[in-house]
RNA sequence: GGGCAAUUAGCUCAGUGGUUAGAGCGCUUCGUUGACAUCGAAGAGGCCACUGGUCCGAUUCCAGUAUUGCCCACCA
């Protein structure tokens, strides 16, 4: 390792070095892994799989501060011992990947559909080779020490397999099963969507009320809605059982208008007494409600709107092929000639959109694949309410367990290009995204492999050397998603829980306190950050944010902070380096009862000892901001300002003192190893220019 | 509608039942020959959101209010 200790500290002449340095000498490997003598850790594991970024675009800074967190417990742990992986890879991301792709596409004028199937689909293997590659380029540019000897892709063909598998098992089991239930549609993805993948937007429209005659005559029920073209889809009129306003009118008999069909007045709990008229039009077909209420009361279910969008001939010949939009004006147009339309208010409300494409969500029945989730949801609850699996900071947990304690059935199929397929015979079904992504911690390691091992079919000695694994760290939005998922997968197919302790990252905020988005133009790539601080300046930058838990309105002047503070290790280096020029020292722990220590000697050994104390417990405790702010003020305050100051008035003294360099070299080097889970490069290149008896790397040096 | 957080220096945030409440950045003044001006020394700047309660004592514990943010639900 070269030498040049110029000022002021310069990442780009080390970081790509350093990197280069540990890569090539395979440390990032458990393989590399030796026993440290007397160490009661050598023979444990200690496992993270990386949550896999989506393919569909490049890191932002919420994964860069997840990616640090991680490479924070690993290199801490390598250290202390064990032996460490780090396992990365990528998601193929189901219909984000596909829509990305299709936008890509758009701008050359051609659809998917105009490729083809098995065209579109090498279009999107091009796009990963090319966007996973710099996704995982840019966990190295952060010093991310994973083992990329293991990387996987939800696709890999071994990950295939284990999908396959676990598909079977749930078919067998009873609990994969398939039926004709209404959904969300996506009309412009064209396929199905479960709640998790729905947002809500609020919009301005109008509250419609509409007079639907009683087939006696003797008047009109009026019914609001803010959807008047689903009436050509009514099976009944509902009011509330207590409505007084309507008792007498349950189980009277009403015409539809337009359609002129005969629907009863049903009374069912579900309804408002209070909201618009207290009556309500019930549409089975087209809403998740009306769908409940027409099971209670045997309602039959009209279905007038097509997976396209458009009205379907059963909507009636005026209205068939038109679009949701126009069928509605059609619609209310025909209400006002027969006189039918009562009133229409102006109303705000939220519908459900499309998470990926932005489309209006619609409700419709529709063929799919459902996964049972009692047994599931109550396996996973289990793992957590026992205290198996722990939620860092704990309150997530109660996200986690309102969710499984209220899941539905599972709609795994969707009827997308890009995804796993779903096994058994004619199926042209993919699966969703997170049905792959549950099998992440075990299937990475081969669990469905077979006894051989090729390249693309992993040794199955890993999974039973380094499962199950030890932390997942992730952000919260995905709790649900994923985090509930893989848990009862783990217990299913492994019968372990798949991870010990589930760390919840911060959120990164705008400093107003805003959701960072790309398309808002308020996302920060973590690669600028690199690119002017260098990669731990960085990484001090987020992690002294990531305070509790907390969010973080992100600030980027705790970055230039840890740019200062790359500055100041180095130049206390410098300075220890040279007092130590001449003579032959070698790093030794000095004796704290040695009665040649000075009063400062005394003081700095005991704080080193506090600070190695501190930063091992709030790191084990996943306080990492805490732990870095404790190594910030040690080094700078006690260590610079105070020891190094003093060192140098008794240095100036006619009479000399070595022991005090001795010391000088031993603080420094126990703050090189400290600091270097937090700081990795700059301490690796400070470690490989110390005096260190068989020197290797820091990277494996005990802790 | 339900839930969870937050509110402390100009900004981003720590912290504590008990004399003078801290850090980073910013600001003011002074200091360049020896590690570092990406620095050092000194300093200004806070009714710790508001109201009430517990207590000898509350910024800290409790209750309520206000504001902000996030999550869940999705009322036609």
């Amino acid at each position: 390792m070269s030498n040049s200790f110029d000022k002021p500290y310069n990442p780009k002449d080390v970081e790509e070095k350093i990197y280069e340095f540990w890569e090539k000498s395979g440390y990032f490997a458990p393989e590399a892994h030796q026993p440290q003598a007397g160490n009661p850790n050598n023979d444990k594991t200690f496992t993270i799989t990386v949550p896999p970024p989506n393919i569909t675009g490049s890191l932002h800074l919420g994964h860069a501060l997840n990616a640090t967190i991680q490479d924070i417990l690993i290199r801490k742990k390598r250290m202390e011992g064990y032996k460490t992986l780090w396992l990365p890879g990528t998601d193929h991301a189901g219909i984000a990947t596909q829509n990305v792709v299709e936008k890509d596409l758009k701008k050359q004028g051609i659809s998917r559909h105009d490729l083809g199937k098995e065209k579109f689909l090498e279009k999107i293997w091009e796009w990963k080779e090319k966007y996973g590659h710099i996704i995982l380029n840019q966990f190295k540019k952060l010093g991310a020490s994973m083992d990329w000897s293991r990387t996987r892709f939800t696709m890999d063909s071994g990950y295939q397999e284990a999908v396959k598998k676990v598909f079977l098992h749930y078919h067998e089991k009873g609990w994969m099963y398939k039926a004709e239930r209404i959904v969300n549609w996506c009309s412009r993805c064209a396929t199905s969507l479960s709640d998790l993948e729905l947002e809500y937007k609020e919009i301005e429209s109008s509250l419609y009320y509409i007079k639907y005659p009683l087939k006696d005559g003797s008047g009109f029920v009026i019914v609001a809605t803010t959807r008047p073209e689903t009436m050509l889809g009514d099976s009944a009129v509902a009011v509330n059982p207590k409505d007084e306003k309507y008792k007498p009118l349950v189980g009277k008999t009403l015409i539809l208008p337009i359609v002129n069909r005969e629907i009863p007045i049903v009374a069912d709990f579900a309804i408002d007494a209070t909201f618009g008229t207290g009556a309500v039009k019930v549409t089975p077909a087209h809403d998740f409600i009306d769908a409940e209420i027409g099971e209670r009361n045997k309602l039959e279910i009209h279905k007038i709107i097509g997976q396209n969008g458009r009205m379907v001939p059963e909507a009636g010949a005026i209205c068939e092929g038109l679009k949701i939009s126009k069928c509605r004006e059609k619609v209310i147009e025909k209400l006002k000639e027969l006189g039918l339309l009562e009133k229409e208010e102006p109303y705000k409300h939220n519908v459900a959109v499309c998470y990926r494409c932005d489309t209006i969500i619609e409700p419709l029945p529709s063929l799919q694949w459902f996964l049972k989730m009692d047994n599931l949801a109550k396996m996973a609850i289990d793992e957590v309410k026992s205290g198996r699996i722990k939620f860092h900071p704990q309150k997530w947990e109660g996200v986690y367990l309102n969710w499984l304690e209220n899941v539905k059935d599972w709609c795994v199929s969707r009827q997308i290009w890009w995804g796993h397929k779903v096994p058994i015979e004619g199926e042209e079904d993919v699966l969703d995204t997170w049905f792959s992504s549950a099998l992440w911690p075990f299937a990475t390691l081969g669990w469905s492999s077979s006894a051989e091992a090729t390249a693309d079919k992993p040794d199955s000695n890993d999974f039973k050397e380094f499962y199950p694994t030890q932390i997942l760290s992730t952000a919260r939005d995905i709790i649900n998603l994923w985090v509930t998922r893989m848990i009862f997968s783990g217990v299913e197919f492994t019968g372990k829980k798949p991870f010990s302790d589930v760390i919840i990252h911060a959120t990164i905020l705008t400093k107003d306190g805003k959701r960072m988005s790309k398309s808002l133009g308020t996302g920060i790539d973590p690669m600028t950050l690199i690119e002017k601080y260098g990669a731990d300046a960085t990484r001090f930058g987020l992690i002294w944010q990531a305070m509790g838990g907390q969010d973080i309105h992100w600030a980027e002047e705790h970055v230039m902070a840890g740019k200062k503070f790359c500055n100041k290790i180095w130049n206390a280096t410098r300075f220890v380096l040279k007092q130590i020029a001449d003579c032959e020292l070698r790093i030794t722990e000095p004796q704290i009862e040695n009665q040649n220590l000075t009063e400062a000697d005394k003081q700095i050994l005991e704080k080193l000892k506090n600070a190695k104390e501190s930063v091992s417990k709030q790191t084990d405790a996943f306080e990492f901001g805490q732990a870095l702010h404790d190594l910030y003020d040690f080094f700078w305050r006690d260590f610079c300002d105070i020891y190094i100051e003093e060192n140098k008035k008794q240095n100036s003294l006619p009479a000399g003192r070595h022991g005090g360099k001795e010391i000088l070299l031993y603080v420094l080097a126990s703050s090189i190893k400290l600091l270097h889970p937090f700081m990795p490069f700059i301490t690796e290149e400070i470690w490989q220019n110390l005096p260190v008896e068989n020197k290797k790397a820091l990277i494996i040096e005990s802790w």
